[in-house]
DNA sequence: CGAGAAGGTTGACAGTGTCAACGTGCCATG
DNA sequence: CATGGCACGTTGACACTGTCAACCTTCTCG
């Protein structure tokens, strides 16, 4: 069946997301894109949060999958969990607009189904870090705080990066040189 | 001398951005609670973004200011460590809405002045991670790498924790949780 | 059949960033 | 001293946006 105009405005978002970034996503111009009139997205969205919440809510879920099929398709823990990285780091870098506005958007709720998403999406990554943890290639402990030290640094540095302020001569090292520093610790 | 009007405007949008987050820095409500008309603000700034690029500069230098006395009031590097992450993770949950204007604000500059503000408060961290290393609380190697991924660890579990994709019974652990754990690594 | 819901439309409104035009007082230079 | 310019401020207008209200159509189902 082809796609729903609900479904198909989240997608119109998602794109003007990506070109223009946040500002870009105008209830008008999502409307438009799709080809309705100004005021029909309210029928399927409340208001713009609950449009962006329902972007976010897709994107956690890809992610999720992402991280999923990482350890389907792996045989070793170890390279999932880089795979997994690696996913995320190229989804936060090619849409900065989108990733942002998963982690770092005032104007979306903190709770209700967005944050489900978000925490399954996390919980993926956890099961990586278990499995790791369990093969040798991560050292013991709680898990949750080790998955959540990997989290926590990687979306660090995607941001830092996004905004510019890493990189250049003086500045921060990027995403990948932090990533491979913490890994390198954890490993030793 | 009494304070400019100018930096009365940026003093407001500060105000407003810790009331009622970024949305409620409105250049009309900032011009009210100065007491100018609605376009007077343009006579001190371009636009909007230059506002909050104004007070995003001014926090910068705060949190510059605020590494340098760290490593000054200190004996021991490592403690000058613990007191400038405190501080800085103290700043981020206090003011979360301004912290995101300075790591997470798409609509500001990522160059300019701008940026060379966020590069010195950086430079100023970066400082005492090289104090600490030559004292040997923290392991030698790339001061640079070894700062930055300590400041995007720290900066990821702050920004984890604003967004309130922290916390929760089985969600991640919490900023300090994720520094300590990262510190007691870098110890080892 | 007929009621009601789902989804769409047009029209209006207030708030916002921004531009243009205008006023005013101070200060430096002829 | 005069005067011209500039810094700073004002009012008014404009387009764009989110959002509300009212209305219309089409389909479903009791």
């Amino acid at each position: 069946m082809t796609q729903s105009t609900k479904d198909r405005l989240v997608t119109a978002a998602a794109q003007l997301l990506d070109q223009g970034g946040i500002d870009a996503v105008t209830l008008r111009g999502v409307a438009q894109l799709v080809g309705i009139s100004h005021n029909a997205p309210y029928k399927h969205f409340e208001d713009r949060s609950a449009l962006l919440a329902a972007v976010a809510e897709r994107d956690f879920v890809v992610l999720r999958t992402a991280f999923e099929t990482a350890l389907d398709r792996n045989e070793e823990a170890g390279v999932a969990l880089q795979a997994a990285l690696g996913a995320f780091i190229d989804y936060g870098l090619k849409h900065p607009a989108r990733y942002r506005l998963l982690f770092s958007d005032p104007s979306l709720p903190s709770g209700g189904t967005l944050k489900e998403k978000a925490f399954a999406s996390f919980t993926a990554f956890l099961g990586i870090v278990e499995v790791c943890q369990r093969e040798g290639s991560l050292p013991a402990g709680d898990p949750i705080r080790l998955a959540g030290l990997i989290y926590a640094t990687v979306h660090g540095a995607i941001d830092l990066e996004i905004g510019g302020r890493s990189n250049g001569e003086k500045g921060l090292a990027n995403v990948t040189d932090t990533l491979d520093l913490l890994l390198r610790l954890l490993a030793a």
